[in-house]
DNA sequence: TATTTAACTTTGACTATTCAAAATAGCCTG
DNA sequence: CAGGCTATTTTGAATAGTCAAAGTTAAATA
């Protein structure tokens, strides 16, 4: 069994190389995971050892398919933890990540399955982020942001990729919630600006940056 | 915040402290937690000096009042979770133990609040086992059992006091659990026995020891 | 190409938790 | 009261994970 401390190196690993080619520095894993660079060293030797990672020495490293295989199962039950927690506990969407990250090494596979049914089997969690599949297949689906979307469009919010409260409260207070209808105004980009439409209220301005977390999908 | 390992010493020492006078035996405890006797003289003397315990050298040792508020909470924690387990996800009565022993160290009390108001706020988890209250109070109720009891008389079991799942599936398939009427129809200390009636099945004959784990009341 | 710099690795040390095995303290028995 | 037994404590060592700080490397800069 892995323990905490080793699903969350995996599991960050997975997050870390969503896009990139999988080889990831060990400066962002030691800057994702709060340790120091040289703990990364030493751990990551370790997890290599194992047989759950390739370490690249002075380059980076990238999850084995055993890795990914345990690393998919840590978000897995991280997302289930959290949908459980927004749509039956009722809790605040900003709160459950922290929630979640000790949950998630808790949670026996019986436990999870069970929570899967109850909830009917959801593809993504509160934040619109996709849900492994018990065989560990991950939704590869890249989306546009209010970033680099076409302006003018009509479009339909479908995630919000990040997790700290204070942007998830301002995204909930924006109506930026996954599921709501936007429409990107304007862009100015000189002053890394973009101004969107909600259905309802005035038009929002938000940064570039702001902009780039909220992902987006034409509205059928 | 205490660690999952202290609080599990914790925990077992406000279990083992049950009935007697409060103090116990380093081996008890070294044997409820499944290491070596050392290891458990280590810890103690680390948790005395935490202010969690009181260490009587050679003697044994008893929880502080901070000792017990802490393992009253993880006891709350464990039972909220247990039953949470069985009447919302409909586990085996006889599997939830071993979940709860990992989740709860893992539950914040926001959860667990909302978890208790879900459950209609029990009193007792589906062994009968009484569930602390926030505050910290344990029903201090002690109950006869069926090798104690006065025989001949209409009883309901209230709370059986094993975990294990062999003996929780026996107790199940015996019709034993909390809330069943029964009756002790003869006792034969000689050999051990006792046999008791239920609604329904025949007469059911166990030992001592066995019986000694169905606590019961006077059915009203 | 020589130098600077940023990223990475190494080294030595520390905390928490555990075990095995040797030492000791109390108590019970004769 | 001497032995002996049992529970407990001590001692020495191991593992997992971490940090601080010194040492390297490789790529970017001049």
């Amino acid at each position: 069994m892995a323990s905490s401390t080793v699903e969350n190196y995996l599991k960050h690993l997975l997050l870390l190389a969503e896009g990139g080619d999988g080889l990831v520095p060990m400066g962002a894993l030691a800057g994702a995971l709060a340790v120091v660079p040289g703990t990364v060293t030493t751990m990551v030797k370790a997890l290599a050892a194992g047989g759950l990672v390739e370490h690249r020495p002075r380059q980076g490293v990238r999850l084995t398919d055993a890795g990914r295989g345990v690393a998919l199962g840590v978000l897995r039950r991280h997302r289930l933890v959290e949908t459980f927690l927004v749509q039956v506990l009722k809790m605040d969407w900003a709160a459950v990540h922290a929630e979640a990250e000790r949950l998630e090494h808790a949670i026996s596979d019986d436990v999870l399955d069970r929570l899967d049914a109850l909830l009917g089997h959801p593809a993504v969690d509160p934040h619109g982020d996709p849900i492994p599949t018990r065989q560990g297949r991950l939704d590869p689906s890249v989306y546009a942001t209010l970033a680099t979307c076409v302006a003018d469009r009509p479009l339909r919010v479908v995630r919000v990729t990040e997790q700290s409260p204070e942007f998830l409260h301002f995204a909930e207070h924006s109506g930026l919630r996954p599921g709501t209808r936007v429409r990107v105004a304007g862009r100015n980009l000189a002053a890394g600006l973009v101004t969107v439409k909600r259905p309802a209220g005035r038009p929002l301005a938000l940064s570039l940056a702001a902009a780039g977390k909220i992902l987006v999908a034409p509205a059928r």
